[in-house]
DNA sequence: CGGTGATATGTCCGGTGAAACATATCGATT
DNA sequence: AATCGATATGTTTCACCGGACATATCACCG
């Protein structure tokens, strides 16, 4: 029972080069960082592992220019991390194209809905 | 290297429950299956085997109501599918969707895109 | 009636990504 | 300086997916 995701009717996943995209998992994880304060809270909360939540920061952070995620160690409480404006403003903009496609695609989605043989849990 | 699809911008994907989904490779394996006529033709367009080809085409006809594909064994060019109404619908509805995410996406890839380190192929 | 070419399925095997486990490090607070 | 909790990173193991093979089957046509 990894349930990475619960289960969203439509999942975007914005493409850029051979590597680098940005889907539900990185902005969930982007979206809990900043609502935590940390990444291990994030990952924990998600299911995942904090390695591989770290990496994925790692990841986001190495594709952009300018990075995601602040991070930092020790502390009072360990440490902790946090999004950069341009954190917020990709978490945004991702968020933004996830809603428009939701509206856009309502009508066709109902009709292939309605072609399904079962309704696996009523969803 | 495995390169099931080229490079799509974006990437749609549509759950239905936990194992019911319809994504890109469904969708363009239906449409060189309505260009074909062939399942394994499809699929060697696609670089992948027949088998998986086919067993992409299993889960289609089994999670909808209607099978989407019909396919005909022997016969003088040895056999053939074809789609049925719904198959078309299907795909259909699909492309419709994913057209408009990009039109209603396109302000906000491009942001995102500015945003990238670097650009890995001109696309 | 045998050749043909595609469907239909099964088995085996190897590579890949993720999980699991294991540490090391840091620094404000006490 | 000792504690604490989170970041940071490495290694090893493992399950699963997919690719590669291997066949069986079917029906039209020459």
């Amino acid at each position: 029972m990894t349930g990475a995701t619960p289960d969203a009717l439509l999942r975007l996943r914005i493409v850029f080069g051979t590597e680098a995209m940005l889907g539900p998992g990185k902005a969930d994880l982007l979206e809990l960082i900043a609502e935590t304060g940390s990444i291990s809270a994030a990952g924990r909360r998600m299911g995942m592992s904090y390695k591989r939540a770290w990496s994925l920061v790692e990841v986001m952070n190495a594709i952009f220019r300018a990075p995601l995620v602040v991070s930092s160690r020790g502390g009072a409480k360990g440490g902790g991390a946090a999004l950069t404006d341009e954190g917020v403003a990709v978490l945004a903009a991702y968020r933004r194209v996830e809603a428009q496609l939701a509206e856009v695609a309502a009508e066709d989605v109902a009709t292939l809905t309605a072609m399904l043989r079962d309704i696996p849990d009523g969803k």
